[in-house]
DNA sequence: GAGTGGTCTAGACCACCAG
DNA sequence: TGGTGGTCTAGACCACTCC
């Protein structure tokens, strides 16, 4: 249960960054519980000589952690490890991904695949003009054989290539990790609204039915959107966690 | 439209970092339109001489900039500022401050407040045993006197004094702030579902309308939970938006 | 090769908290 | 008064990108 930070491995022929190293060792000692919740670090000056660090690197090692809500810095007094037990960070993640590691075997069905001219609230989304082309998809994702909700998403042509096969097989955020399109930031709006006829009869529910919806655009290093998403949810089946720390 | 690094005063005899100082205005200026969505900054070196700041001081700014999404570095490139527009962050804030800053005229109605055995639920978010008093309150958020919202809030009771006039002058997260009471992280969970009669009735909309739905812990430095809230939002007069920056 | 951001060092002084 | 984290300096070397 003990920890000391000569536990720590560092190698100055890394490319990984020593505060890195550091940071990333002290995340798992606190995820493994060696180092316990509410125990008090050594000091700052401690801990860089006893790793052979200069003050400004450790410093920077810890201040990683206090940003993700590891740990607590407190002036006078030094640096505890937070109690609290959920971490789980805001972050990109897709429905995909939500249901694949709550073991609920999901399925995509692909309604619709192909390029077309871009409606009014995706050109906007986007920063393109009215019309322009864009890859457009329309997806439904299953489990247990029953509908929990419709994925309409839509991005610039030339930005990807992607198949039937692409979408059933990894969903669209893998594919585009593989072409290189890296998101880096994004916006989403998540609200609530009554199903259309429509909506209704894609999710086999009666129409009224409350929906959860969400919209999303994505964009990457350099501020271009790479991704606009309108997806709705059946209500009963669905809900949206976020941690947040800080402020 | 042009900027200036020069434009940038410094005052050094203030308790305000040197760092922030600089953030602050380079954060003004992108909000601004001074510095223009594109635009690339002055290289490091230049930025801190003119300045009169050592580089790790000026990277320190720009850090703080590339965190909140504003800028991004790209080595052997420069650093420039980002095409998107929207950059609110995620933050902890209250339904009140947002109607306040869209300049609503929000008005809160105290329904219920009191000490009350804790409910299950209640117990089980705030880690108390089941049955143990703590002090709840209901409330109605109205914005031109519609009903929007109804907040059901919980806290365990020794921590906070609270009166109805509080509750309808500030809001529930300005009186904690008051009391020394400062959440440093808190989960929330958003999802959707139909009106049940009663809460129609709250809200003057009919039965099976649409709600939007949040239930939030808060918790402070050491882990402690301080707060759950239960609240439901007339789905047509609300949504939530947030940005992720990162991964 | 020239220019950029990324990392790291070895110091210094300060503000805050506890005893 | 002593210990803590918070800030700041003036350098250094490296990795990457572009020409």
């Amino acid at each position: 249960m003990g920890f000391s930070a000569e536990s720590i491995l560092l190698d100055r022929n890394s490319p990984i960054p020593l505060y890195y190293q550091v940071a990333q060792r002290l995340e798992q000692a606190i995820e493994a519980g060696e180092l316990a919740p509410g125990a008090q670090l050594d000091n700052e000056i401690q801990l860089a000589d006893r790793l052979g660090l200069s003050r400004p690197t450790m410093r920077r090692a810890i201040g990683y952690l206090a940003d993700k809500g590891y740990v607590v810095r407190q002036r006078g007094i030094g640096t505890t490890v937070v109690r609290s037990r959920v971490r789980r960070p805001v972050a990109l993640t897709s429905l995909y991904d939500d249901l694949a590691s709550a073991g609920q075997r999901p399925r995509t069905r692909v309604l619709a695949l192909g390029i077309v001219e871009s409606p009014h609230e995706v050109s906007e989304a986007l920063e393109l003009p009215e019309g322009t082309p864009v890859l457009s998809m329309e997806r439904q994702r299953l489990a247990a054989d029953e509908p929990l909700a419709v994925l309409r998403n839509y991005l610039p042509v030339d930005l990807l290539e992607v198949t039937h096969e692409d979408l059933e097989r990894t969903g669209l955020y893998a594919r585009m990790r593989e072409a290189g399109l890296r998101p880096h930031s994004a916006t989403q709006t998540i609200a609530a609204r009554a199903a259309s006829a429509a909506e209704a009869r894609l999710l086999g529910d009666r129409r009224g039915a409350p929906l959860l919806t969400m919209q999303r655009t994505s964009y990457d290093d350099r501020g271009r959107a790479l991704e606009y998403g309108d997806h709705f949810y059946k209500a009963s089946a669905y809900s949206v966690t976020v941690t947040l720390v800080g402020a």
